[in-house]
DNA sequence: CCTTGACCTTCCAGTTGCTGGAGGGTCTAT
DNA sequence: ATAGACCCTCCAGCAACTGGAAGGTCAAGG
């Protein structure tokens, strides 16, 4: 099948694929006589697999990782999990990072009264001007 | 001051503070006859303001539009206030995409026994094996 | 047969926000 | 005079694509 059909059923956009195959993400595409990239189901399998990854917050590297994983019949799910582990203590930090920004977001926005004055606590502690 | 010492007060690193001068975030410095940027504490105050808004999470276009509304003595706060805001509901959204990955992999984790054998849900879940 | 339009190809440039390094000038202290 | 720490500019590269230009190919309709 074509590119833009694999990119529908793989869920990515071709221009995607052709940088997956670009930077040896996945094999180079089989080419029919006219040039075009020929797809089969399980380069499209392989291909969803990794928009999967990807949409859980997988680097590439890291799907570089697991697309050796997913094709090593001899793997260690330990490994697997070990990944996928340290993606969640990842997420767990960027969370942390975004709820703490967040806390100072709304503080902030709580005391600005928002009208037409320009009086604003939300550029006074941004210029840190409270103290001086 | 020279440049690295405007980027301690600041907490910013000195090719920070060049590449805000560079894109216009700033306005080029002052320079001395050996030409060498030259910075005053107002200055620092301008950069310690972008450091502290950059580390809440504004993108720089955001920053641009925090610097002009700083400068801007007639501001209204509630032009202040929406960006606050906007970005408190871009970090939320961010944060509920991050919950949502977090969740599926604890889930996937969970079932994965993480031993020698190669046998894994995260791998089955990513390769969509579970219907077939 | 010709044309139209939707495909496909490659390659190059741009995005965001820096960061690193090369290659060179300057300043300060010894 | 020289060492080392500064400073300068410019170019390249990071992640992970995305957009567009310039051109080849294919299927349908007149």
């Amino acid at each position: 099948m074509n590119i833009s059909d694999a990119a529908e059923r793989a869920g990515l956009p071709t221009k995607t694929i052709r940088y997956y195959e670009e930077i040896g993400l996945v094999a180079p595409a089989r080419r029919r006589d006219n040039g075009y990239r020929d797809y089969a189901d399980r380069d499209v399998h392989m291909l969803r697999f990794l928009s999967r990854a990807r949409g859980l917050g997988f680097s590439v590297a890291e799907c570089r990782a697991l697309v050796a994983l997913y094709g090593d019949t001899d793997r260690k799910s330990s490994d697997v999990k070990e990944i996928a582990l340290k993606r969640v203590s990842d997420i767990d930090a960027k969370i942390a990072a975004l709820q703490a920004m967040r806390a100072t977001l709304v503080d902030l926005s709580e005391n600005c009264h928002g009208d037409d004055r320009p009086d604003c606590p939300i550029i006074d502690d941004l210029a840190n001007e409270l103290g001086g």
